[in-house]
DNA sequence: TAGAGAGGCACC
DNA sequence: AAACGGTGCCTCTCTA
């Protein structure tokens, strides 16, 4: 067995590397007198799902925070045996992300997930419960490269950063190139990998002591995991594509992308994302652009604008041609190509569904595909997903098809909002099931005029009400939701003496962030704010407790038993794939789940179901309207 | 040639 | 007094 020695401010770390199999006893030694280790995978890439089919794991890493033993899976069954052993024998482990790593022993080495996640900490969502700023808000950021630095020691964090971009220098190959071609026993990559375990299990008791108090009481922390467990089902499941819909549109788009590409270019754009280009030839044809992008670092007095907006003003063949052909490539390459590309054996792309990320905690999806910006006008897009193929009988009958359904809560926000700030004009409107969009513009422009059955200035209050949510003033209605300014700053202050609750709500969670430069949500989460905007601390609470109230709806589906049923998590909404004779029942069931009453006040959720595809609910809805 | 910054665009 | 919140991905441009 090699070792490997390596300096930590001073102190002693030990990478042994298992060589050959009777090196395994020192291995299990260690596990036996290790019930809390820090465990880590090296794999050929991302794509789990290919296990089998151009995936593999090559190292699995175990550690304590000063030792850790390399095991090379890649070489033989025997060291993946003692790999399941060690992870059995464990008492507990410790890994950062974790989910990426269980996916990887569950999918290549036949591990069961459950047993192993229940017993396995994360660090990332620890790290996420103690500062869930991204690097670029001035938090510390959630990959172990950023929180290595940060909490353990920062010449070894950059080595952390370096050390594989370094190692694919030296091979002559991409980075993202390098991890099926390093050779397994290159004595810096088994440094690299066997760093890894001995971070995660000093992550976690750097961490533990510094998650809040009241989170830890509030038990955020087992909650949080819990959580983990029920999306990391949903990516296992995966979402089922349809080839042949997808292919057909990426035929059709290029086919449009190329015609209108070929309009811009007779005009001299040749790159239609370009705007520099842009810019230059609609000014040679006498066009003044005069809308401007936000002030940058490197333009303080930001460029001239050429988003959709300033072309949609602009009645010319070019402008046209540049919007088609910008929507068709979009839709061409960021949604479908993504999709066929990613699909599995099976036909199922596995995005990767991330339980604890924003600063508020929402949950986003990326990876395979963007799940949570597929454009949600039609069902042109989302057509091409599918709930599952039919089940057959012997005799090769169909005896069970599924179809799409959602369920989503309506308006979530400014319903908590009004149960949060207890303000009673919001909530009379709510109960008497009022329209809170006329409710507003009537407390600034005077009654709905007789006869009517929505205000005239409806427009401004659903603006209004929305970008008050957010955070935002009369300036941000006005240009925004293209209101008047006249209009615009009449919506607000009426906002403001209509639900005075809400105004104290907000102020008490300002004054909250200047005081003490954070604020907590209903679940006993501490949201860092920035002092130089303590006005957004009201939607970190009403964002982050929203998300919450969707993750106990997920912790209680799955307790539920549906979420072998359960494809993706929108923020508001769930897309399920329901057997289609039980469709009725599961979505009314669903739906009474997720509904929960905060503060006194029901926050209902509405299922809908419809064929065979995600879109088809769409435009079913379309249909209604 | 990789990475960062910026703009743009899709979503809740 | 007023201050719009949260994302991810693609493309282009410039630089180290």
């Amino acid at each position: 067995m090699k070792s490997i020695d390596y300096a930590l401010k001073g102190e002693r770390i030990s990478i042994h590397v298992v060589e050959n199999p009777d090196d395994l006893f020192a291995f299990f030694k260690f596990v036996e007198a290790n019930p809390l280790m820090g465990f880590d995978t090296e794999t050929t890439g991302l794509d789990w799902w290919n296990a089998g089919d151009g995936f593999h794991c090559r190292l699995a890493q175990f550690g304590n925070g000063i030792e850790s033993y390399v095991i090379p899976v890649e070489v033989g069954a025997v060291y993946k045996d003692a790999v399941r052993r060690a992870v059995e024998r464990a008492e507990r482990l410790v890994a950062h992300n974790r989910g990426f790593d269980i996916h990887v022993l569950e999918s290549d080495l036949g591990i069961d997930p459950e047993p192993l996640i229940r017993k396995t900490y994360c660090t990332k969502i620890l790290a996420h419960l103690v500062d869930s700023r991204a690097v670029k808000e001035g938090g510390v950021g959630l990959r172990l490269e950023d929180l290595v630095p940060h909490y353990i020691d920062a010449e070894s964090g950059a080595k952390v950063k370096k050390s594989m971009t370094d190692i694919a220098r030296r091979y002559k190959v991409k980075k993202e190139e390098i991890w099926p071609v390093v050779d397994l026993f290159d004595e810096e990559y088994l440094l690299y990998a066997g760093m890894d375990p001995i971070w995660a299990y000093r992550l976690l008791h750097k961490l533990l002591p510094l998650v809040p108090v009241r989170s830890k009481r509030r038990g955020l922390i087992s909650w949080e995991h819990r959580l983990h467990w029920v999306t990391y089902q949903m990516e296992r499941t995966g979402y089922l594509v349809d080839e042949n819909y997808t292919r057909a549109r990426i035929a059709e788009l290029t086919e449009e992308e190329a015609k209108y590409k070929a309009i811009a270019a007779e005009f001299g754009v040749k790159n239609i994302g370009s705007s520099q280009q842009v810019i230059a030839v609609l000014t040679s044809l006498g066009f003044v652009l005069t809308k401007r992008t936000k002030p940058s670092k490197k333009f303080p007095e930001g460029q001239l604008s050429t988003d959709d907006s300033v072309l949609k003003s602009i009645d010319h063949p070019l402008t046209e041609a540049i919007l088609k052909a910008k929507s068709a490539s979009k839709k061409r390459s960021t949604w479908f190509e993504a999709a066929l590309s990613n699909r599995d054996r099976n036909g199922r792309v596995h995005a990767a569904i991330n339980s604890i990320q924003a600063r508020s905690a929402r949950m986003t999806i990326t990876g395979a595909i963007a799940a949570q910006t597929l454009p949600s006008g039609t069902g042109y897009v989302r057509h091409a997903f599918l709930a599952d193929d039919p089940d057959y009988d012997d005799e090769g009958n169909i005896v069970e098809e599924y179809v799409t359904a959602t369920v989503d809560y309506s308006s979530m926000e400014l319903m908590f909002l009004a149960a949060d700030s207890e303000d009673r004009r919001m909530l009379r409107a709510y109960r008497n099931g009022e329209d809170l969009h006329d409710i507003t513009a009537a407390a600034a422009f005077g009654p709905i005029p007789e006869g009517e059955s929505h205000h005239p200035k409806r427009k401004a209050g659903k603006g209004t009400n929305y970008t008050v949510c957010f955070g935002g003033g009369w300036h941000a209605v006005h240009t925004q939701w293209d209101i008047s300014e006249a209009d615009a700053r009449r919506a607000v202050s009426g906002f403001w003496e209509a639900y005075p609750a809400t105004k104290k709500l907000s102020r008490k969670c300002t004054d909250e962030a200047k005081r003490q430069g954070f604020i907590y949500t209903v679940t006993g989460r501490r949201i860092l704010t920035d002092p130089k905007r303590p006005y957004a601390a009201m939607n970190y609470r009403i964002q982050s407790s929203c998300r919450d109230i969707m993750a106990r709806a997920l912790i209680e589906l799955d307790a539920a038993g549906f979420t072998k049923w359960m494809r993706l998590v929108i923020h508001d909404e769930i897309v399920f794939s329901f057997p289609k004779s039980r469709a009725e029942e599961l979505t009314k069931k669903a739906a009474e789940i997720m509904q929960f009453v905060y503060k006194g006040l029901l926050i209902p959720a509405d299922g809908e179901i419809g064929g065979r595809s995600w879109g088809s609910v769409l435009d079913k809805e379309d249909s209604k309207h």
